[in-house]
DNA sequence: CATAACTTTGCAACAGAGTTGCAAATATTT
DNA sequence: AAATATTTGCAACTCTGTTGCAAAGTTATG
């Protein structure tokens, strides 16, 4: 497990700090998206708020993580499945937010349909987020 | 105009204070939906900002406006089409973001197709959001 | 394996978005 | 026109995120 997250940082040009590490075992251990402060959470106060948020940011970058679009204001971050090449990662799927447990899930196997536009409209990129009772919650 | 306006607030038990005149003038005359920032600008400093958020907060309790949500962290709002009943709006459309200007256009007319969602998960409201280039940048 | 070169971290300070309490001002009711 | 209720503006605050810079840590080089 340890061997794989260095290798997972050195495959991608980063050095191997602790926390790295730690973010990236702390995506490892949950299956749901996580936002800024629930790392924070998870990280007992060990780093920095900004080391959090830079580290966030080069996973970003690197194309470890990708963003979920909320509409309560706060970014939230989710692995990337490794199954596309480095850096263009298609993040073609679904996200489900669910109202009991708060979870945000990716769901990778349900793509988001594609829709007629008006005519003079071209699409470049679509999200969608379905908010609902997970299976979990039901 | 200004009758429509007055009526508008007075159908939703709301005091006609210059503010909310202002604030709806505001949306009516703009062809996207706005974020707080956008409607400040507008008012050229005649409001606070606090009286701008509060109401922005009312008009979307009254279902006056509707949210849509952006992946840049900044909520946009927009006018509901009144088609719907008071309160229970039916925000079932697709919201589409210009690369090129930027405007955030509601597509009153493309409904959100559902998705076959699995196993026991349940949808209770689902918002999609394309980015790409619209009619006038093209 | 020590030293140099480079990268990352933590601190401090800041910027922007949004909220809350409260007194003053403005609307509405009577 | 006075009494009541609602709304506004101010000040102060929280939360999220960013930037510059020196100190600490990591990696590459001899």
């Amino acid at each position: 497990m340890d061997n794989l997250i260095d290798d997972m940082l050195k495959s991608n040009n980063l050095s191997i700090t602790g926390s790295r590490k730690k973010i990236l075992e702390i995506f490892f251990s949950s299956n749901g998206a996580l936002a800024h402060g629930d790392i924070e959470k998870r990280t007992s106060e060990k780093f920095d708020r900004v080391t959090v948020y830079r580290t966030l940011q080069t996973f970003l970058e690197k194309g470890i993580i990708h963003t979920i679009p909320t509409a309560d204001n706060a970014i939230r971050y989710a692995l990337c499945k490794d199954s596309c090449g480095e850096g263009h990662h298609h993040d073609n799927h679904v996200h489900f937010i669910c109202s009991g447990c708060n979870i945000t899930i990716c769901l990778e196997d349900v793509l988001i349909p594609s829709v007629r536009l008006p005519f003079g409209f071209v699409a470049e990129e679509q999200q969608m987020v379905v908010k609902g009772v997970c299976k979990d919650c039901k």
